[in-house]
DNA sequence: ACAGAATACTTAACAGTGTTAAGTATATTT
DNA sequence: AAATATACTTAACACTGTTAAGTATTCTGT
């Protein structure tokens, strides 16, 4: 038994060493540049012992994915200290952008890149564990915010379709270079806070505007 | 001369044939099964003549780009008979979407894909002229809006990006296979466009709404 | 009409990719 | 000591984008 758990053990520890090679090669030198060759260079291996820990390139970006989920939820940590719903939502929209400004490669694998996902499609589990944590979060504030009467009443999944739409959108064509050429570089990320900003103040019921109705 | 344009004609004609078979091979067949060898064996030519229309795939890849530029333009010619700027927004939107769904392979280039922008890195004349034109035709109809008291003020680069944002968002979550797992398949379609009526409706500053302030 | 040059294209190769079947030591079990 | 399981490697297949060099064919100027 205690063999065993040492074998298991060493096995997990080759895992997360090419997981550390993944990522370091990905976030230094870009995906493109992420290939099992590389990986195995890096650690010292021969390219086909990867394949003995992950099925194949894909289920090795999927569980690169998975890692970038967690960071994710890292930074969603200092929402709960914020007492106003639609505070929190701002706060989290701000963490998302945050995040994504902070780690391209990373939002580029978890939101744009086909190959985690199809690597989801694989498995016939078939749920999306971390997808569906983060939009649960989400509608738990948007649930909030219409408890409270801050923003209009509505369907849940459509609001919270709306709202991830926006801020993915933003940082997707921030991380995807959409924005390069037409919008001044020195002012996109402070325009991408103020149309977060905008959204958040277009839903906004004010305490007044709630009175007149 | 007649010579020298009836060779020119032939030099345009190989070319459009490169894009014609490069088409045909995104669109049946997926990004991922386009490359330069399958397109040389559709249109019967060695792999190598291509660059001599091309520069390198990147090249092929941004051209391909425009051409889905002149569609998604296409589909706008809807909008004129709009006379609610508001309502044109929501149109403008509405082909948005319809476009990313009918043609998630053009979309997936002109909007995620990295290939199309570095080509684009590389020619240093440097504007990006179908970006430029669709974001201008975003800008008027918010100006209009503004104008008429239909939407709040604000600065136009903030509401442009922030309407962008949230209309590229929903279609790049869904070309990227972001919803599959998250929502139901039945119903994505619908709460895709519901999402987009939630922020014209969000806004929106009604007749009464203007009169009480 | 003929030499030279330009045009349009091809062949062969380089360096890289993901992936797999088969083989090899080493360590463990019987 | 023989059999077996473990952990890894070698060599190869079928692809990819790209380039240097070569080959017909056609056009041009004398």
């Amino acid at each position: 038994m205690v063999t065993k758990t040492r074998k298991t053990n060493r096995k997990e520890e080759l895992r997360d060493l090419i997981l550390d090679a993944a990522l370091k090669v990905f976030v230094e030198e870009g995906l493109e540049h992420l290939s099992i060759r590389r990986i195995a260079e890096i650690i010292g291996y021969s390219p086909t012992t990867i394949y003995l820990y992950f099925n194949d390139k894909n289920h090795l970006l999927f569980e690169l994915c998975e890692l970038g989920f967690l960071r994710m939820a890292e930074m969603n940590n200092n929402l709960s200290a914020i007492q106003n719903p639609l505070e929190r939502l701002h706060r989290m929209g701000e963490n998302y952008i945050k995040f994504g400004l902070e780690h391209p490669a990373y939002y580029d694998l978890m939101f744009n890149q086909a190959g985690p996902m199809e690597r989801l499609a694989t498995m016939d589990n078939s749920e999306w564990d971390s997808g569906d944590k983060a939009l649960a979060q989400l509608k738990e504030i948007i649930v909030e915010c219409i408890e409270q009467g801050i923003i209009r009443k509505g369907d849940i999944d459509v609001i919270a379709m709306a709202v991830w739409g926006t801020v993915h959108g933003l940082i997707s064509l921030r991380v995807c270079k959409r924005f390069d050429k037409l919008v001044d570089a020195s002012e996109v990320v402070q325009t991408m806070h103020r149309s977060l900003e905008w959204l958040i103040q277009s839903i906004y019921i004010s305490e007044k505007r709630k009175k007149q109705s």
